[in-house]
RNA sequence: GGUUGCUUAGCUCAGUUGGGAGAGCACUACCUCGACAAGGUAGGGGUCACUGGUUCGAGCCCAGUAGCGACCA
């Protein structure tokens, strides 16, 4: 092995052997199933390193999940993103000044399928470098044929119940992408805009009222005005007419309970096909809807001298000539809330237009009803089910339609002559009479219905949505609790019966070590292969699992890459130790049966409780903890003690000793590396095949159980003194300014027998970590005048410095430790003369008080009675 | 406006049934001893945002306040 751990080497190849044994097909002989379906990537995107935290997390919880013979399927597939590859693969063709249209919907369609091709390689290669154990024999893309299937069936048969229906309404509208969005696409961003008010003069009466607006361009396509029916102000004007400025056309004024009376003026201009509110007040009052915008946002032909801007040109212009005419009243600054297309990020424009859309309060019902069911989806953490019910509880029916050709096209057809509709799993016989509905569903409408769809669904004889489904658990991030998660349920519980899934397990966000969102326009998005080519997937990994809680953002830093790799770093000499010292030791002649010292019994007795509290914080998602527990277990207890204890034995012990040494250290190690391989497989792995091992890989090994045999407290409590002991020891040597070459003489009084038993016969433990010249152990001895002490449970140590102690810095010092230890004893005292306390609390704490207290108080007495012997001899 | 998260060491963050405040990095002193100097040993450093409440006992539970963030409207 190398002297440091180099990733690179570690890793390459590693993965593809993987492929090679077939290791990450579900187990047939398995028992019960565990299954989970990888969030589709963007089969045009890149990963970034939020994809590689979602896929490390699922990869961890699958190979913990295999290694503990569950039949593990973890699906892999890939999203075919409409709108993001659409608008990627149309930009590749406008360098070469190509448009869609040139080529035709057939032929576009055809380069999108080169792209997909070429993009999910490159996912499929970023995936194996982050090492995700998922059965490739299964993957799936949501255009695939099957799903294609699943989404037609779905779409058809939600038309039949009445869940999907088709009709004209005010939808956001993206000019740049030119299609239909769903609300939840639309980003509300604050923006600095202006309230622009503007006089409306009164037909047949005197004067004008007055109405302010942020989007005066609209007012091009007015149709009436409002005011709230109970406004003694405008009681008046109902039902006259005023003149639209610079257009002259009449509009009734109108009154309606949505108005504010409030906000602005009280008086507002209706724009029935330009805004949600207005589109209903409209229909209320029988307005006429007048779209004044085309697809791309330029104003059209019912915009009068303003036909052909642009809608913010069109802003300018018609405020300029306001203005001249005079109906500007003023223009005050205002930041309001402003919709943003989350694909383009243009301004989105609310648009009367023909849509298909799903109803979506029955399914919103179910899916709330079924929270309260055995079947239930257990959302972790917890506080997102709030987020989901909420969402579910306030719900609107969501657009389907995207005037897109990248998607599944929507199974309906128009009569060529009588216009009439026609929805179907395939087209009518007579085709050629029909045409097929122009637009795409909505990408998510076909990932929602990802968990079923990829398992078969809708065959009935499907063995793997008979067996996998519903999955196990689903792994992603809370920004798609709404976009997917929400979606799944409803679907799954409408189509199947059943939730998708029985936990979510939720992550937060990536960001930089600034704390900003990772993003293209800031550019400090890191790449994970990056990442990954410097410090290695397991590094990453560890990080990602280790450097969070649940639920919670994570910051990415390279200070943190380095502790992560410092860590594997460390495991990886700890292993380079034990191979280097293990020699020809074969795996037959691992014997725990011998005689185990302190450090043996200790080590595997903490083994143990690691594997407990691994396997239990695993159970509960909580990695990080997890994490936590196998660091401190590997770098203070094995590497700081268990290793150093063991050269002792390696050194000096007896050829039963060596054995029982070399085999509690193979034993540990390899338990070690299991406990860690669903985190960093690649480096656990190989390691692994350099101590003796029996199995072809740590994949398909079995993962560590606990063993009531191991457990020791009294080998743990034992150990906890020898450690108090050699680090007193340590800490008056390096007070002293006596390193550990020099040799000083140590006397132990301890405080009973059975102490100093143990101590005597672990000696050669305390002559190798303490270098003592002269070591006395008992329960009375000769204490020398110029000494310096420590007190440890359970014994008292003295180091003789003749002609090195400052007897007064010394006392000062003892004095100091006094009262430390007094006010422990007042703290206990206090406590447990409190009834309330002894009577209330649990038994095994009051317990653990008095026994403080004891010590404590030993612990006093032992520094009181130094504080005395110093003071006598600097009075000698 | 509604919902929600965060506020703990210089920095980044853990702290899950309420029972002596932790890690990594940074800092100080010392150490090349054959696993590891990207290391070892020992150490310094905190009014757990604030106010009140519940409790024998609160970083943790409850109510409120402030600052920052997210989501929804």
């Amino acid at each position: 092995m190398s002297k440091k751990y180099e990733p690179s080497k570690v890793e390459e190849g590693r993965y593809e052997k993987w492929l090679e044994e077939d290791l990450f097909r579900p187990d047939e002989k398995g028992t019960e199933p565990y299954s989970v379906v990888i969030p589709p990537p963007n089969v045009t995107g890149k990963l970034h390193l939020g994809h590689a935290w979602d896929t490390t997390l699922q990869d961890i919880i699958i190979r913990q999940k295999r290694m503990q013979g569950y039949d593990t399927l973890w699906l892999p597939g890939m999203d075919h993103a409409g709108i993001a590859t659409q608008a990627k693969v149309e930009e590749k063709l406008a360098q070469d000044s190509i448009s869609k249209y040139d080529l035709g919907r057939e032929k576009f369609l055809e380069k999108v399928w080169d792209w997909k091709e070429e993009y999910a390689d490159n996912i499929r290669q970023q995936w194996s470098k982050v090492g995700v154990s998922v059965d490739y024999s299964r993957e799936r893309f949501t255009l695939d044929e099957g799903l294609n299937k699943a989404v037609n069936k779905v779409f058809v048969d939600l038309y039949n119940k009445g869940l999907i229906y088709r009709g004209e309404y005010i939808i956001n509208w993206d000019p740049k992408a030119q299609t239909a969005l769903s609300d939840i696409e639309v980003d509300h961003k604050d923006v600095n805009g202006a309230f622009y008010h503007i006089k409306y003069p009164i037909v047949d009466g005197e004067g004008e009222v007055e109405i302010a607006t942020t989007r005066p361009e609209t007012m091009l396509g007015d149709t009436g005005v409002a005011v709230h029916p109970e406004d003694e102000r405008y009681q008046h004007l109902i039902g006259k007419k005023v003149l639209l400025p610079l257009v002259n056309r009449e509009l009734t004024v109108v009154a309606d309970d949505y108005v504010d009376r409030e906000f602005g003026t009280g008086v507002v201009k209706i724009t029935p096909a330009h805004d949600p509110n207005d589109f209903e007040i409209g229909k209320r009052h029988d307005l006429e809807q007048m779209n004044v915008m085309n697809k791309d946002g330029s104003m059209n032909e019912n915009a009068g001298n303003y036909a052909g801007m642009d809608r913010f040109e069109a802003r300018k212009a018609l405020v300029k000539d306001l203005k001249e005419a005079g109906y500007l009243i003023k223009v005050e600054d205002m930041t309001h809330s402003v919709g943003h297309s989350e694909r383009t990020g243009v301004i989105v424009e609310p648009r009367l237009s023909t849509q298909w859309f799903v109803k979506m309060q029955p399914l919103a019902e179910q899916a709330l009803k079924n929270q309260q069911t055995e079947d239930k989806v257990t959302f972790v953490p917890e506080r997102f089910e709030k987020t989901f019910n909420n969402w579910m509880e306030n719900v609107h029916d969501w657009v389907i339609s995207r005037q897109l050709w990248w998607g599944h096209r929507i199974p309906a057809w128009y009569h060529k002559e009588t216009g009439e509709l026609f929805v179907g799993e395939t087209a009518p016989q007579d085709s050629e009479n029909w045409e097929q509905d122009n637009d795409v569903l909505d990408t998510w409408f076909s990932s929602a219905l990802w968990p079923f769809s990829t398992m078969g669904w809708p065959d009935p004889d499907a063995e793997d949505f008979k067996k996998y489904f519903p999955t196990s658990t689903l792994v992603t991030g809370y920004d798609i609790i709404f976009f997917w998660i929400s979606r799944m349920i409803f679907q799954s519980l409408e189509f199947t019966g059943r939730a998708p899934f029985k936990n979510v397990l939720i992550h937060g966000l990536i960001r930089d070590e600034q704390g900003r969102k990772m993003s293209k326009s800031l550019g400090n998005g890191i790449d994970p292969m990056d990442v990954i080519d410097q410090y290695g997937a397991d590094a990453l990994r560890w990080f990602l699992s280790n450097g969070s809680s649940p639920g919670q953002d994570v910051r990415f830093s390279y200070e943190k890459m380095d502790a992560s790799w410092n860590f594997i770093n460390k495991i990886w000499n700890a292993s380079r130790y034990v191979v280097m010292n293990l020699g020809d030791f074969s795996y037959d002649a691992i014997d725990l049966s011998g005689d185990k010292t302190i450090a043996d019994k200790w080590i595997l007795a903490r083994l143990n409780q690691t594997i407990e509290q691994v396997t239990e914080l695993f159970e509960k998602f909580e990695f990080g903890e997890a994490g936590r527990k196998l660091y401190t277990f590997i770098w203070d207890d094995y590497c700081d003690w268990y290793i150093e204890m063991s050269k002792e034995l390696l050194i000096q012990g007896t050829e039963k000793q060596k054995v029982t040494t070399k085999s509690v250290l193979v034993y540990v190690l390899d338990q070690t590396l299991r406990l860690l391989h669903p985190i960093m497989p690649f480096v656990t792995e190989e390691i692994w095949e350099h101590i003796p091992h029996k199995g072809k890989s740590l994949v398909t090994a079995d993962y560590p159980e606990t063993d009531s045999r191991l457990k020791n407290q009294e080998a743990i409590d034992n150990m906890n003194m020898l450690i108090e002991l050699i680090r007193s020891v340590r800490t008056i040597r390096l007070d002293a300014k006596r390193p550990l070459s020099k040799e000083i003489d140590i006397l132990i009084k301890t405080k009973g027998e059975k102490e100093k038993e143990f101590l005597r016969e672990n000696h050669s433990f305390i002559e190798r970590f303490c270098n003592p010249n002269d070591l006395v152990i008992d329960t009375e001895i000769e204490i020398p005048g110029e000494v310096k002490s420590a007190v440890i449970s359970g014994a008292e140590v003295y180091i003789p410095l003749a002609g090195l102690v400052d007897v007064k810095e010394e006392i000062k010092r003892l004095e100091k430790e006094k009262e430390k230890w007094q006010q422990e004893i007042n703290r206990v005292e206090k406590k447990l003369a409190n009834d309330k306390f002894v009577k209330n609390a649990p038994e095994n704490i009051v317990e653990a008080e008095k026994e403080k207290g004891k010590d404590y108080k030993e612990k006093f007495e032992a520094v009181t009675n130094q504080i005395e012997k110093l003071k006598n001899i600097g009075e000698g």
